[in-house]
DNA sequence: AAAGATTGAAGCATCAATCTTA
DNA sequence: TAAGATTGATGCTTCAATCTTT
């Protein structure tokens, strides 16, 4: 990546660059404004949601903390934090794994599980919107498709 | 299972919604992963890299505060915050606004001028990508081009 | 009263350090 | 030693409150 064509950030055209730019408009812009409505109307942020849209499809609605970090592309400390606040609140529970005493399960409590019924995370507009965008935007950046998160809900 | 459900974002086709949830992984995940390499390699996050950039397109490489946060997408406090540490870093001055005794400038230094031509902020790999993607989310989401940051350094 | 800007508090993310069990 | 998970510190963003000038 260092090679000597290295500095050349350079060549693109004037077209490619505004749109770069526009696009550092729109990752500045967009997460926050996803989680306005979702925080008016349900007091959840966006990844808050995420977690408790996970565990509501989860067999038991229980997963693993390792296994929850996984399909919301977590890290162990940020979901160690978050399910720590979603516990306060009373939405989420964990206790200790059966099968691994490393390990720790989190569960969905009803209050949780009716918060996640209650929250419709988009209206059907945005998800449309977003649906396409997001087609668009992943052919081009996961065109493997690693990205993890999976969902089912409305199978 | 809650089909009749609620407020109904619900008419909607599987691929969609699982588009949506891979888009909400790339809203986790993009911005972070754009800040890596800027952090590495020029200790600025893209936010900081984005303010010096625009400065240092400014006549005189100074702008009016408020300026300076309508071009970059950013609420006053925001800016505020983040132009006192990068003055703090010695990449900023401000000073009164003569103009206008409300307002404050904010100017480019040596410092600051040195560190915007040594910060790319992008591979050209990645600069292309993402203009890319910048146009296919922005035909959608902002058809009528309102996100106001330009960029025309290269021109 | 409105415009321009700053400040301090509160909340979330990130990172390194830590602890326990496999 | 590694895997699973948690904790505490630090830093950035957001929000409300504040101050000055128009």
């Amino acid at each position: 990546m260092c090679d000597d064509g290295g500095v050349s950030a350079k060549r693109l055209n004037q077209p490619e660059l505004a749109g770069w730019v526009r696009l550092a408009s729109v990752l500045e812009l967009l997460p926050g404004a996803l989680d306005v409505q979702l925080r008016r109307d349900a007091g959840l942020m966006h990844f808050e949601y995420f977690v408790l849209a996970m565990l509501s499809e989860a067999p038991e609605r229980t997963l693993r903390m390792s296994e929850l970090a996984a399909q919301t592309n977590s890290t162990s400390p940020r979901l160690s934090h978050v399910v720590k606040r979603l516990e306060d609140r009373g939405l989420v529970e964990r206790f200790p794994c059966p099968d691994d005493a490393r390990a720790t399960n989190a569960r969905l409590t009803a209050a949780g599980w009716r918060k996640v019924r209650e929250a419709d995370a988009l209206t059907p507009e945005q998800v449309h919107q977003l649906a396409a965008i997001a087609e668009a935007i992943l052919g081009r950046l996961d065109p493997d498709s690693t990205m993890s998160a999976t969902y089912h809900r409305y199978d």
